[in-house]
DNA sequence: CTCATTTATGAGGTTTTTCTCATTTTCATT
DNA sequence: AATGAAAATGAGAAAAACCTCATAAATGAG
């Protein structure tokens, strides 16, 4: 095993039956592994490696890596939009809404690096988890429309167009400066209809209110 | 050798020696596979295959993929670049500019499908043409930033958003309605800090004037 | 048309990756 | 501690992909 990060499933199972922690070890290696090497390029006996495991264990808990990656988009998914709904509660005004999701997104990504490497991935590879991300952008979406904030029709361009800013935004600069994080903000809100002005502001306003406290 | 379409480098080199025949031969394959299954998951016989030739005169022309990889992209770019200046000359109003690229470039691909695939794979693994691109979308932004047009300072980050919507584009709809190629032509211009309604009225003018005659 | 040169061929050797399964080890229950 | 069930192991068979090279075919200059 190589530096540890995150441990994202182990924690969920520590206590839990053997069969439990084995099948977490192979989700964590393979969020690692697939975020260095990407999907394609990933060998099974990279991730048994990387979680200290025989090779033929893979085979007693997935057919193949499509397989496991299913699992680990689906359990990243659950995790990232669980913490960014936590931060959420309570916010009506549209363009806040998405402004602050996005950019608590792209902080996660900047702690947990290989995150959101891998769930954009999965979108493109999972059917199910795709169809899930584009219902729980879309409702944000309508809020600030009915608000009149945004000018747009919501359709899947734009829901893909958004999450290319996002995608554009880990290629370039997987660190995540403020700087990356903002410009990918106002570019989204830009896109949605606000205008310049109005989208450097809010960004500035959510930055100052919701997300000082951090690193 | 399944159905036929482009034919882009035997054109270049019907009459010529045998050897450049071949090598166009399989830079025409690349295209269809690369485009069909992606660049990762073609195997060398899958081209040498679509061109109805031995898998072994493959490595009469090249050591491996990503050489022919290099090929196919720059030969896109060239002739990309090519069509699309073509079109421009003497244009001088930057957002004009910008839109009527963008709309040229996704118009090449609803023709020509493959194209464009390859050409934004090759981008992210062909360092040179990395830089040629980058160069070429700069001097436009440039322009219409002179202008007062666009709200914008010109960046890495920036570059790859507009490339990122022309992927988004490609990937959702690769038959490139004439809507998508206008959303994503005004999801550019709004990024680059033109408002919504400028953005559409702009663009429907360079439908108009530029694009009207095609289909 | 001839023939030296260039190009194409594909069988088969090599390497890489996958996947199985008989055996060993660990677990957790009594 | 004993024991049966569950899990892990890794050697090696099987499959997939790569690449070489001796031979055959095609080319095109004279």
């Amino acid at each position: 095993m190589s530096e540890t990060t995150h441990q994202l499933f182990r924690e969920q199972t520590t206590g839990k039956k053997k069969r439990e922690r084995t099948r977490s070890a192979l989700l964590d290696s393979a969020i690692s592994v697939f975020a260095s090497k990407g999907f394609e390029a990933t060998r099974i006996i990279d991730i048994t490696n990387h979680a200290e495991l025989a090779n033929g264990t893979f085979y007693n808990y997935y057919q193949d890596k499509d397989e496991l990656l299913r699992d680990v988009a689906v359990g990243l998914a659950v995790e990232i939009t669980g913490r960014i709904n936590a931060e959420m509660d309570g916010l009506s005004h549209g363009p806040t809404r998405v402004a602050l999701a996005t950019a608590r997104l792209l902080r996660i990504a900047r702690h947990e690096p290989e995150w959101l490497n891998v769930l954009l991935e999965g979108i493109f590879i999972v059917p199910e988890l795709q169809s899930a991300i584009v219902q729980y952008l879309r409702q944000d979406l309508e809020i600030g429309i009915e608000q009149g904030h945004f000018t747009v029709t919501v359709n899947l361009l734009l829901i893909n167009q958004i999450l290319a800013l996002i995608r554009a935004a880990l290629l370039l600069d997987p660190e995540m400066s403020d700087a990356t994080v903002r410009q990918t903000c106002e570019g989204v809100l830009r896109l949605l209809g606000t205008t310049p002005r109005r989208a450097t502001k809010l960004v500035t306003s959510v930055f100052e209110r919701h997300l000082s406290g951090e690193t």
